[in-house]
DNA sequence: TCCTATGTTGTATG
DNA sequence: ACATACAACATAGG
């Protein structure tokens, strides 16, 4: 489910716990969501924990702690006098998403539910990271801003987003179909399928053109409408998660026989660069003139399994 | 039974 | 090394 707008909203769900402290820690271990990581060393270290900040970047979230440093003698008695302040250590925990991760605030009491793999118990709530199709991520780290966190792209909001920053990267891309050009993480950061149809349904441009082939004012536009679209799915997905008004492609695009919201015309579905996409044909020509001529392409139904 | 799903990534190929 | 295409991951629902 999730994109750019849908990760806000669960980032902020999880800022009711901000402050507070995490006194016990569930991770289901073996789950795929853990890959690369150590659950044992991350309940161990989570649990004592005060979360103190959020950060989203894309589809990526940020969630940091600090803990009071783990005295090498913590049992004598005597050596109670380490200084208390300054003496805290920094541990951050990524979320990602993936397709069917969601994030949601349960009871203190809460019993972790079949697809619940990582809780994060605090005196009067439960912070629950749930994902039926491990496609998600979680990642632990002793730091507040771990390496891949650092590495991220250039964010689509940022000034940095330049019309010359998106023409780079669709020179980068130029063989390839606009649409996953437009998935991309590195290029658009929190762009996902949804809001990729909006955009070039938006900036009129169809999705099997290829990237190389667009006008310089049309990437304009790709830049302009990603933009557009980004904003929009903030203001009407992230506080509650809504719906965008009927004007967006978005609520049509789904629905056989749906419509255009600005022509009327019937919308048109197909798989390009393995996703479903949605378009308009009244207001995104196609760029193949022989249409008729896909017909004949050779399905690739009995491909050569591997021996 | 077969198809779909708001995502990423490893692997093969050019 | 770089760009491109696609199967694989795992589960639920129509």
């Amino acid at each position: 489910m999730p994109e750019l707008a849908e990760v806000e909203h669960f980032r902020r769900r999880w800022n009711e716990g901000i402050g507070d402290r995490v006194l016990r820690v569930f991770a289901r271990k073996g789950k795929r969501v853990f890959r690369g990581e150590s659950t044992a060393i991350l309940v161990r270290d989570l649990g004592g924990a005060r979360l103190e900040a959020s950060h989203a970047h894309g589809k990526q979230l940020l969630f940091t702690f600090t803990r009071p440093t783990r005295s090498v003698r913590e049992q004598g008695p005597g050596s109670r006098r380490r200084q208390q302040s300054g003496s805290e250590q920094p541990i951050s925990l990524g979320v990602h998403l993936g397709m069917t991760g969601a994030l949601r605030v349960e009871p203190p009491t809460h019993r972790p539910k079949k697809h619940d793999h990582l809780v994060l118990y605090q005196e009067t709530r439960a912070l629950v990271f749930t994902d039926p199709r491990l496609f998600g991520r979680i990642r632990f780290s002793a730091t507040h801003e771990p390496a891949w966190w650092a590495d991220l792209p250039t964010q689509v909001l940022s000034s940095g987003f330049t019309v010359q920053h998106v023409a780079r990267f669709l020179e980068r891309r130029a063989r390839s179909p606009i649409k996953p050009v437009l998935l991309d993480q590195r290029g658009f950061p929190g762009i996902g399928n949804w809001m990729a149809d909006e955009i070039l349904w938006r900036a009129r441009i169809h999705p099997r053109r290829l990237a190389g082939t667009l006008l310089p004012a049309e990437v304009v536009r790709i830049r302009q409408e990603t933009r557009f679209v980004c904003r929009g799915a903030l203001r009407f997905v992230a506080p509650s998660f809504g719906d965008p008004p009927g004007s967006w492609l978005f609520v049509h695009r789904w629905k056989d026989g749906g419509r255009c919201p600005a022509t009327g015309v019937v919308l048109v579905r197909a798989t390009i660069g393995g996703r479903t996409t949605c378009w308009s044909p009244a207001l995104q020509p196609d760029p193949d003139q022989r249409t008729t001529k896909r017909a004949a392409r050779a399905k690739p139904a009995q491909s050569i399994r591997a021996q």
